[in-house]
RNA sequence: GCCCCCAUCGUCCAGCGGCCUAGGACAUCGCCCUUUCAAGGCGGUAACGGGGAUUCGAAUUCCCCUGGGGGCACCA
């Protein structure tokens, strides 16, 4: 019997989850759920200076809400620097560590000289070897002193990446890399490799972006056990549209703001699910027990891909048709109470996403549409470039008297309300005549239909509306 | 500069030596439907970066070039 698969998604908290952890979490997920094994959060906080609280709290807020569940109660690294500290020990003893003394400062110093030289930049790995004598009077100098880890100075590093095949590196080009800071703390390689030792991590699933550091942290995981490492899988970087680094200038790339915008959870899986990796069949749309089902870490893609708003909003179009009203509902109310208050009509808001559901491609462009309903009538505006449409109309006040007259005489019930008639008696096509009723009446020229938007609004309002356009139109 | 990874329509994917006159989806264009805008239906435009090599046969294998991305921290 296989070893049970255990996994960890293990951001840093310096800020929100954005698209490409998330896409990062998403895949540890289904490969854990898949093969029935675990998945653990471990907060990776060793830098106390860029680590916030506040973003911890935020990334787990995040993951529930994506519905990304962990097993287990999730670690803090910072609450584990004995432990780091009991390897660096080790290491040190063992000599596969060594202390260092040369200040930041001074690296960069050498660096910048070999520049200037044209040499490349690298560290000179001069306290490798230094004399416990040598180590003592630096030492009693007051020098800053850091754990350098000892990389071997020749031959090459080799390890079999899950999605890339064998990856290789000479050893001559990789440098000895600092493990704990001068102040005690442990940096990320010390304390990843210690926590996969430990937690007994079967597989780590990262970006791309680590792909170097992985010779490093298999090098420090063998000083510290001679037992088999985690197989490791890099999944390719999600880039901007432009193809250039994911960043704000992109547009929404935090999940919070994608949240805030109206995007289902669901779509945000299915869609993270299917860059970079595609089902068997084939399918577009999958729902997360299909997601679960056929997810395969052969079949993703080796290229990095460009993150897609527009495939994105289409997909998140796509299920929240699929919803229920009451589940569209459930969704939409954190959203709608933001807008409209707690208080909101929630009968006024089940019919307008009833009208909205199946047009809209966000939860905030169905509100949008939804906002004329809400709007008292002293705070009712009609968008300016609507109106300039209105305005150019032929012969909107016609119109406009007419579909009034219509409303103040038929009956208010859905069906009735219905003035293509009347628009048709002047001579002028629905289709072109229409279009004046929904500035006039929801503020906007596009949105939720307008006969039904008029009997949710009620006479009184609507026709209030209409004869505050007309004596616009005339002023 | 050095090291690593990658390379099919504008974008995301399929293709894993012959089934490819290269398939699907988003976007885009046209038509239909239509209570605006959408959604939906139908149809169209659109790609194997370049050069060698292997092979009867290459989008699929190998090499070089080019291009893109990543890494080279007392960040992770």
């Amino acid at each position: 019997m296989p070893a049970p698969v255990k996994v960890r998604f293990s951001p840093a908290p310096t800020g929100f989850l954005h698209v490409g952890s998330a896409r990062t979490a998403l895949f540890n997920w289904l490969f854990a759920r898949h093969h029935g094994g675990e998945f653990i959060l471990r907060i990776e906080d060793t830098d106390r200076a860029r680590s916030r609280d506040e973003w911890v709290v935020g990334i787990q807020d995040t993951l529930r809400w994506l519905g990304l569940d962990w097993d287990g109660l999730g670690v803090l690294q910072s609450q584990r620097f004995a432990e780091y500290r009991a390897a660096a020990d080790q290491l040190l003893e063992g000599g596969a560590a060594y202390e260092c003394f040369c200040t930041p400062e001074e690296i960069a110093a050498r660096n910048e000289a070999a520049r200037a030289e044209g040499r490349t930049p690298s560290h000179d790995e001069r306290c490798r070897d230094r004399s416990p004598a040598e180590r003592a009077a630096l030492t009693d100098a007051g020098r800053p002193r850091t754990l350098r880890f000892r990389t071997p100075e020749e031959g090459t590093s080799s390890f079999v990446d899950l999605i890339r095949g064998e990856v290789r590196v000479e050893w001559s080009t990789v440098t000895d890399f600092v493990i704990v800071r001068a102040d005690g703390t442990p940096l990320f390689f010390l304390a990843n490799a210690v926590d996969d030792l430990e937690m007994g991590i079967t597989h780590v699933i990262r970006g791309e972006d680590l792909l170097d550091s992985t010779h490093r942290v298999l090098a420090l995981r063998r000083a510290l056990d001679p037992g088999s490492p985690p197989a490791y899988a890099h999944l390719p970087l999600i880039l901007g549209p432009d193809r250039s680094k994911l960043s704000k200038r992109h547009g929404s790339v935090a999940l919070e703001e994608l949240r805030e915008a109206g995007y289902l959870p669901v779509a945000l899986r299915n869609y993270l699910a299917l860059l970079g990796w595609s089902p068997p069949e084939g399918q577009e749309i999958l729902d997360t027990d299909e997601l679960i089902a056929t997810f395969d870490l052969d079949a993703v893609t080796h290229a990095a891909a460009a993150f897609d708003h527009q495939k994105l909003a289409w997909m998140n179009g796509e299920w929240i048709r699929r919803l229920t009203l009451p589940e569209l509902e459930a969704a939409a109310l954190p959203l709608a109470t933001t807008r409209y208050g707690d208080d909101l009509d929630r009968g006024l808001l089940r019919a307008a996403l009833d009208l909205g559901q199946e047009r809209a491609a966000t939860l905030g462009a169905l509100l949008d549409q939804a906002d004329f309903l809400y709007a008292a009538e002293d705070d009712f505006r009609i968008a300016p470039d609507s109106w300039d449409k209105l305005t150019k109309i032929e012969r909107v006040g016609e119109i406009l008297d007419a579909v009034a007259a219509h409303l103040t005489t038929c009956e208010w019930t859905p069906g009735a309300i219905d003035p293509r008639a009347v628009v048709e008696q002047l001579g002028i096509k629905p289709r072109d005549g229409l279009r004046a009723i929904y500035t006039a009446v929801e503020g906007r020229h596009a949105g939720l239909p307008v006969f039904d938007a008029i009997c949710l609004l009620g006479q009184e309002r609507a026709l209030g509306r209409i004869r505050a356009a007309q004596a616009r139109l005339t002023s």
